[in-house]
DNA sequence: CGGGGCCTACGAAGATCTTCGTTGACTTAC
DNA sequence: GTAAGTCAACGAAGATCTTCGTAGGCCCCG
């Protein structure tokens, strides 16, 4: 049985992670190769971080010949949710709007993002009515 | 000058610095005995990491009398945008909105709440009636 | 067969984070 | 003036994080 809750990724292992959220499940060639860039770390450095990352529980990992492929164990948006949430209880006491609103007084959303953002304000706001038959 | 950007707050540096926002420049028996419960750090723990704190700029400090008083060096705010920002780059890839969406999702907002997010997004949609060029 | 190129595994170094024990200085209470 | 309490400083231990060097296995190409 693995592990019911997942510990926060590192900032090594979120890099890791969004390469496997963008590209699907890999190698760990193919993680080092996306990587490849001016501060990339090395072939061994992201192989050890996908093993212990895979003894975490935060990747799942397959043979496939003689390879690994591993794949993220949670998805992109569960995590955000939990750094999020982990952010909220840090930082922000909990307050959901004190967080929202800082996020929004920081980066200036672009008219676009607003309109979505409103949407799903609406969308909140009422959940009621999305009661499916 | 001191240092032009600060580092990132840990965990445990954050600890201290809600209490320094919370109560105002105190002394380490001071943050000590507020977080005094269930899992609080020693005094002397607490102490030492004032002492880094202010090393890396994140407090300053004044002798009083035997004593010293620190201070939180950036406003509670100024560290949840940084905070928020950080979380944005590495996990969010700079969507904004994408942040502000997981962040609802997670924690149903009171209607106070979304009222307040509400008006927030108002004066953020229309922040161009403020410049005339 | 033998070498070069893949791959994983292992261990360990170096950095950072968190914690606290101990020491010595000063202050106050008897 | 001595004892008990409070305080800052220091050092070091233990945990975690990040990095990589090295070793050994497998495969293909000559």
């Amino acid at each position: 049985m693995p592990s019911p809750v997942l510990p926060r990724p590192t900032d090594a292992e979120l890099t890791i992670l969004r390469v496997l959220w963008a590209k699907g499940p890999s190698t760990v060639r193919q993680v080092h190769d996306v990587l490849a860039s001016g501060h990339a770390p090395g072939y061994t450095t992201v192989l050890k971080l996908l093993q212990i990352m895979t003894d975490k529980g935060l990747t799942t990992r397959e043979s496939l010949g003689l390879q690994h492929v591993y794949t993220a164990r949670r998805t992109e948006q569960d995590t955000q949710r939990q750094l999020l949430k982990d952010l909220l209880d840090r930082a922000f006491d909990g307050s959901t709007s004190q967080l929202v609103m800082q996020a929004l007084a920081t980066t200036p959303a672009s008219p676009e993002e607003l309109r979505d953002i409103r949407r799903l304000l609406a969308a909140a706001a009422a959940p009621a009515k999305e009661k499916k038959p």
